[in-house]
This record gives C-alpha cells, sequence and structure tokens, in this order.
DNA sequence: ATGCTCATTCCAGTAACTGGAAGGTCAATA
DNA sequence: TATTGACCTTCCAGTTACTGGAATGAGCAT
C-alpha cells in the first residue's frame, strides 16, 4: 500500500504521515525498488489512533507515550496496565469537558426560542466545569 | 484583577492571555494608569472556555466562532440556535472519538492480567470507530 | 513517447504558542 | 526613604506541529 491510499484511509496527510515518520513518532516504512514507502493495514490502524488523537487535544508526546504503551514489550504488564488506567482517567476527564462546553451549546439553543437572542454572558456560572479551582 | 490572577483563575497562563489578545481572540481589557492590564471575572470565564475547548482540539478559529456565536447580538436568533445544534453534533462525535481511545486503552489494560503480556497489533479492529472512511 | 497521476526530497512558511531580555510598578519591609 | 522582590510591560527570538511549493522521478494508459 502506497503513501496516498494510506493518507486516504488513515485521515492523515501524506505530508504528515513522512513529517511523523521524521519525528520517529511512527516507524519507517519498507521502499519499493524505486523508492517508494510502503505500507500495510496495521500503519492505517496506527495513524488512525494517532490522528484521533490529536484531533482530540493529545500532543505528540501523549501520543508518543500510548504508542509506546502498546508496543513496549519490555515493561511490565503490571505497569502497563497502572499507566493505561490512568490514560483512561484523563480521557473520563477530557468527556466532562466536552460535556461542560456541550451544555453551555445547549443552554445557548435553548435560549435562542423564536427570535430573540439571550442577553450576552451566557458563560457565566457555565463554563465553570472540572477544570478551575474557584475562590474569590 | 490583573493578568496573573486571571491566568490562574482561567488556565490560561500570562503569556498567552496576551498572545490571544494581540491575535483579537479576546478583547483588549482596560488598562490601569500605569500600564496594567485590568480584566474582570467574565474575562475569566472567556478564558476558561477558550482554553477548554484549546485543550479539546478545537482550532483558534473554532473558538473565534465559538465566541462570536455567544456575543454576536446582530445574528438572527434562529441561525444562532442552528449553528449552536451543529456544534452539539461536532461534540457528539468528539465523545464517541474519546470514548473509542478509551475503549482501546480499557482492553490494554484488561489484557495485562498477572504479569503478561498481550500479542502486539492491540490497534487491531479497535481503533476503527467514527472517524471511519473519510471526514470533510 | 507523451501525458497523467502518483511518488520522492528539500526548503520555506504558518499557527499557536513559549522563553528570555530589559525595564517599569508597587507593596512591604530594613 | 531606600531597597527588595514579585508583579507587570514590550519586543524579539525559538519551538512545535504541521503545510505548501518547487524540482524531479516512477508507473501506467493511450
Amino acid at each position: 500500500m502506497q503513501i496516498g491510499l494510506v493518507a486516504e484511509r488513515s485521515g492523515v496527510p501524506a505530508k504528515t504521515i513522512r513529517y511523523y515518520e521524521e519525528i520517529g513518532l511512527v516507524a519507517k516504512p519498507l521502499r519499493t525498488d524505486s523508492g517508494y514507502r510502503s505500507y500495510d493495514k496495521q500503519d492505517v490502524d496506527i495513524l488512525r489512533f494517532v490522528s484521533r488523537a490529536r484531533s482530540l487535544g493529545f500532543s505528540i508526546k501523549d501520543v508518543r507515550n500510548l504508542l509506546t504503551l502498546f508496543e513496549d514489550r519490555e515493561r511490565a504488564s503490571a505497569d502497563v496496565k497502572k499507566i493505561a488506567l490512568e490514560h483512561v482517567d484523563e480521557i473520563d476527564q477530557k468527556m466532562a469537558e466536552l460535556d461542560s462546553i456541550r451544555h453551555t451549546l445547549l443552554h445557548l439553543a435553548d435560549k435562542c426560542h423564536g427570535d430573540e437572542r439571550p442577553e450576552y454572558p451566557i458563560l457565566d456560572g457555565l463554563a465553570h466545569g472540572p477544570l478551575g479551582v474557584r475562590g474569590e
């Protein structure tokens, strides 16, 4: 499979795939005689995972850690489990924050019955979710 | 309230707040006689919202659109409602993708009973969630 | 053999910060 | 009152994570 198809199937642009290879985020693929990169199905899975994680606000470093977690055969299984579950907690937090934005938006939509606008400071008291440490 | 406190309360570094002001993402605050920026509680709310959205993978442009949506008193209410609900759909999609990663991680953790490692290609068939074929 | 579409490398540009220097402000102390 | 130290200011340079473009090669169809 060559890079264009992988790009299409994974949602990661060819340019970006080459960049990920350059920074060592993904492994160097085999090359054809003429120098074209040659990928397989698993590469698509990995890139799709990367794409998803990136679009959800995980940094390259985060993604690198996650991929290492999947690949590292050296690390003890119990460690891997612990780290994986920590990441699950992180994700639960992200979901709560997404839900907070979702509520803010639903509140805005709800206030828009008929054709009038709500009073402005719609963020007040709504944007206070998991992130903040209140205290005047 | 000066910038350091706003930074602390909103989770957005002072440097980044100044940057957001520079690119016009947030309004220019009043200044004290000595030139210090002066903020109020609503600014904290707005920045907290921005921080949250950014950390969830929304671009500055996305955030700009969302803030406009909250502030724009010109646009018809029905339009605002429509756009807000479209964003809710987007968020639902993001939540599904987060859930997909969550499942992948739980699967990895689950395979780590005792102290053995699962066979490698753990991403296979798991990384296939909402993103699917193509998106845009 | 001539397009056409795909690939290659390399270099330059952009987006969104982030760090550091050089200096001003202000409240609290010696 | 003078100084210390934590805060603020602007400006400029560096980093991260891409993204676009030029120049060139590969592979297939007419």
